[in-house]
DNA sequence: GATTAGTTTGTAATCATTACAAACTGATAA
DNA sequence: TTATCAGTTTGTAATGATTACAAACTAATC
């Protein structure tokens, strides 16, 4: 992707100022930040950022299918601008969230042949491989 | 299960008459009630009931492994006493939870080979059949 | 009957999210 | 240029689920 503004404007989305950076740090920060850490980043560069629009921003994207929330933990939704089909593990020590690649294939039961299947979030949890060599 | 009591002692959980009531009605309401809904409908038995009771009690369920929460919506943590591996389906449409099988082997990438995963979560969410064939 | 640990309850506090309306921006048209 | 207007951003207030906390209660033990 060599422009942001491009990409936003192909999915529907006009491309303010925010929206762009918005788009741009979820682009860099794959840990899979929430709205706090994001408003948190951006408020130096844009000192005049609200966090209200953060959720709409991050809404307006989720709409539009260029982004997902990844609601591993019930009092924090996190961020994801990979769109591309993947898993996450928490760590419940150190908390962070890794992504992995997933196979769904074969991995569901008969009960759901009738069902339509839009979307779809594996979310594992455990200790981390960095956690398990500092223990 | 014939004494839900002596199934709670033997998980290490003094057998309330609170908590016997929750433990049971999420035995037999298996559609991943939420504590606003537990709590609504023990109210009726229980006048006295608290909703920090129920919170309470559903923590130390968790707590001793003999119910999972289930953050399948960011806006509502449902709950399940259905221990067995199973996946859940969220319809978009009627709001239904349902449970599914699940074969988890193979199915996560080598990116988790030095982790230690202790527990899975797999959401799914579509159109339930009821509503694919109302519509 | 007194003591005590554990349980339940009600209320207040917290905190993430949403609602809302005013202010602002940038494009379009007179 | 100036006026208009839709869309965007912002700050503040409201919402609502969850948690914190302390008093009241219960049931077992001494
Ligand atoms: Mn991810
Ligand atoms: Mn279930
Ligand atoms: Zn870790
Ligand atoms: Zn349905």
């Amino acid at each position: 992707m060599n422009n942001v503004g491009d990409f936003l404007k192909t999915n529907g989305i006009k491309p303010s100022y925010q929206r762009i950076k918005i788009y741009e740090y979820l682009m860099q920060n794959k840990e899979h930040p929430t709205v706090d850490s994001i408003y948190n980043a951006l408020n130096g560069q844009i000192p005049t950022l609200s966090k209200t629009t953060v959720y709409n921003t991050l809404k307006i994207f989720i709409d539009k299918g260029i982004a997902m929330a990844i609601t591993i933990d019930d009092n924090e939704v996190r961020y994801d601008a990979w769109m591309d089909i993947h898993g996450h593990f928490k760590c419940t020590h150190c908390q962070q969230v890794t992504d992995f690649s997933v196979d769904f294939d074969g991995i569901v039961g008969e009960e759901l042949l009738d069902f339509d299947v839009l979307e779809r979030q594996l979310f594992l949890y455990g200790v981390c491989k960095k956690c398990k060599e500092e223990s």
